[in-house]
Order: structure tokens, then C-alpha cells, then sequence
DNA sequence: GTGTTATTGATAGTATTACTATTACTTTTG
DNA sequence: CAAAAGTAATAGTAATACTATCAATAACAC
């Protein structure tokens, strides 16, 4: 399995980004150490340049695929949700219990490495601290509705539609499901963060599998069994 | 009730600021105006030059107060969650059934301001959009763990307390209460901000009075009755 | 094998941001 | 009236977030 995925190729929004970085070995150096850098130093800390001295390029050469941080942000972002989608298709292709679905489906988002520690050649452990720790910052801006209309949150987007499909499944007159949804799949991140940073505001110790049992209740409780 | 609101004074945590904003005329104006233009132009678009020019003053006079637009913005976080807290405990001070506490704290979350317009100065319109927006902002950061320590966030985590408080009167047993608590605060800010700018990720159109009513049944439950 | 194109590198430069420092003026207070 | 507190004015620096231009090189097409 593992070569398979070191050739996995996510395409996404053409808009993200002004040159794919996925045709270029420039363009996947940059991807995948923006990664490992925006973990280490945070989202306002990291920039084009410090990226361009550690890749032995320069500045220009960056902004020749992105327009700037924000943008990649927006990629890695849609990178992730995009993988995800694809993670929880496959995993759950054969389950026909939804409910066991959405067990699955929480497992995905509270614990989304498990077997996958590299995919297309990214480490996927940094990746996810930038998904709990960043990923707000992506759409909590004054460019949100036309980001939006440009089709930067659709792979978010659709990764909670899944998982709304499965909630109609078993309850189909529940009329939040899609606040349910994007509550729970926040508030699974927020709570790593919490368990990590701030424990007086969780009750969880460490990312454990207790995080989606918590949520998995919590929905189940809400729809009509 | 109004002119008391006027006078009214929160005091925060002194690590906040260098020299308290509410001891002088140019203080409560920074605080007052700087609402406003977060509000406005948002977190990353403001500055303290912009805000110098629009309060008539220079930078440096504004850097006297605080270090930075982060800690103004910790500040303006502090003072919300404090004030609410006081909204809280007096608005349910003579509520004995827990259930109905609950009911009115969510409520409170959901339409913080609710004939308080202004308070000691300050818009809380556009300062309940700036917690919407921005307020994650303040601890989504690679410095969370000192400022804990320094006690930046002690005003949200008293109001989450309170409301865990409340959720342990209804249920002494339920074992995420802080996790609960905290996913239901986050939540309501977030399905406000997808109501306004993502609806495809909620299903309210408005900040209306069901996403509280969605929450409160979420909450109970899952809780023992 | 030459010409064309794609990719990157090298260099330079600008506007803005996020500060710090110094001095002087003005108002308040003791 | 003197001292202190508060504010304004001015200047300056390092870093950030870009943009522009041109040269070098590698790949690829014919």
C-alpha cells in the first residue's frame, strides 16, 4: 500500500494556486516542506522567505506557485479534507451499518493518521497539527464569501456532507444535521488542541479514543433511534 | 439601568496591557475605537497606525498601552468573557432549576447583547462579531502555553466553568462536562459565523434563536435525566 | 542539433508593518 | 509652584510581503 500512496495525486481547485504544485519537483518540495515549517514555527511566524532559504530557492521562486501564505494554507487545507473524503469512502465502503459508519467516520477525525504516517511524500503528523491548530484561520477572514465563491472550502465542505449523508441515514427528519456535522468535526479538533494546550477546558488527556465516543453519543442521543 | 452601564468597569488580568486603558481618556478611546476597526476591517488589516490616525494620535502613544494588536486583542477577548460572565451569574441569580439556567446561559451565548448596545463605551455589536471572527485567533498560537501561564485566558475558562457548573447540578456523572461546555460555547460562535458567511456548513439562516435551542437539547440529552 | 519553451536562479527594489527611541509640550496633582 | 503623568512629534530600524527584470539551464519538439 505504502508505494501506492507515495504517487497519490490530489488535484484540487485550480484557483488555489498559480502553478500546480504537484508538476514541479520545486512545487512539491514546497508543499511538502511548508508543512514540516508552518508545524514548527506557526502560521504567522513562517514565511516565504525563511521557506525559500531552507529549499535553496528564492522568494520568487515561491511566489511563482502561490500567491502567498494565506493561499497555501488554503491548499493544505484542501488537501487534507480532500485526502480525508477519500479515507473515509474507503473505509467505509463496505460498512452498510450507519451507524458503524459514523463510528468510523468520527474514529477518521479525531485519529486521521493511523497507518498513513507519509502520504505523497507529506508528513501527515505535522499536517494534522496544522489542521487542528491553523485551519480556522483559513476561513475566519474578511475574504471568506469570495474565497467561498471561489470554491476554496469545497473539499471541507464535502467531507461534512458525507458524514451529514450519514446522519440522514439514521435519522432523516433530524433538522441540524449539517450544524451537527460542523460542530462535531470543530469541536473534535478544538479539543485535541484544548487536551494539548489548554486542559482546564477539556477532559480529555491526550488524543485518545474517548474524543469521537464522547461525540459519537452526543449525536446518536440527538437523532430519533 | 443604562448610565450604570456607563460607568461600569471590568478590571483584566494587568499582564494584558502595559498601562490599564480604562485610567485615561486616550486608553478607553483605544479601547473603544480599536472595536470598531477590528470589527471593520478585521484582525489582519488593522494596525496601530490606522488606529492612531482615526483616534487623532500617534503609534507610539498607542504602544504605551499595549505591546501589540495580539494583546489588544487578548484584552478585548478578557473583557467579553468577563462581562458576560457578570451577564450570567445576574441574569440567573434567581433561577433555582438548572435546567433553566442552562436554557438562559446558551441563550446568552447565542445573543450576547439583548438590550446592551453599549457598554462603559464599547459597541457590543461589533464586539460580538469580533468574537466571532477573531477571538479564536488570540490562543490559536505557538505561544498558548505562556500565556495560560500568564492567565490570558482566565476569563473564558470562569465563564465555561460556570456553565459546567451548571451541567454537574443536572448530572454530578457526566464525565466530559469541560468538553461539553467548551464544544457548546465554540459551537454556537461558529454556527453564527457559517449562518452569516458558509451556510452550507449549518442549517440557520439567522442568528436566531434555534441555535441555542439546538445545543440545549444536544446538552440534556446527554445527560442522565 | 537547433530553436523553443518551461523552470529556476539571481538580483534589485518598493511599500508597509511592527516596532523603539528621544525630546518636548501640556495638563493634572500635591 | 514644582513634580509627575500623559501625550505629541519626529525619526529611525528591521522585517515582511511582495513585484520586476533578466540570465541560465534543462527538456523537448522538429
Amino acid at each position: 500500500m505504502n508505494h501506492l500512496l507515495q504517487n497519490l495525486h490530489i488535484q484540487l481547485n485550480e484557483k488555489i494556486y498559480l502553478k500546480n504544485p504537484s508538476s514541479s519537483d520545486l512545487g512539491n518540495r514546497i508543499v511538502s516542506e511548508s508543512v514540516l515549517m508552518i508545524d514548527e514555527l506557526g502560521l504567522e511566524q513562517f514565511n516565504f522567505k525563511k521557506l525559500a532559504t531552507r529549499l535553496n530557492t528564492t522568494e520568487s521562486s515561491i511566489y511563482r506557485y502561490f500567491d502567498n501564505k494565506h493561499k497555501l494554507l488554503i491548499y493544505h487545507v484542501s488537501w487534507f479534507w480532500t485526502w480525508m473524503e477519500y479515507r473515509l469512502v474507503f473505509s467505509t465502503a463496505n460498512v452498510h451499518d450507519p451507524y458503524e459508519k459514523l463510528r468510523l467516520a468520527l474514529e477518521n477525525v479525531a485519529s486521521p493518521i493511523e497507518g498513513f504516517e507519509k502520504v505523497a511524500g507529506i508528513n501527515m503528523h505535522a499536517l494534522e497539527r496544522i489542521i487542528v491548530n491553523e485551519s480556522s484561520k483559513a476561513f475566519l477572514t474578511k475574504e471568506v464569501e469570495q474565497e467561498n465563491k471561489d470554491g476554496f472550502f469545497r473539499a471541507y465542505k464535502a467531507f461534512c456532507h458525507r458524514i451529514e449523508g450519514i446522519i440522514k441515514q439514521i435519522d432523516p427528519t433530524y433538522p441540524y444535521a449539517n450544524a451537527l456535522v460542523s460542530t462535531t468535526v470543530d469541536g473534535i479538533q478544538m479539543q485535541k488542541f484544548y487536551a494539548e494546550h489548554l486542559p482546564a477546558l477539556t477532559d480529555f488527556t491526550h488524543i485518545e479514543e474517548k474524543i469521537p465516543q464522547m461525540f459519537y453519543r452526543l449525536i446518536i442521543q440527538s437523532l430519533a433511534s
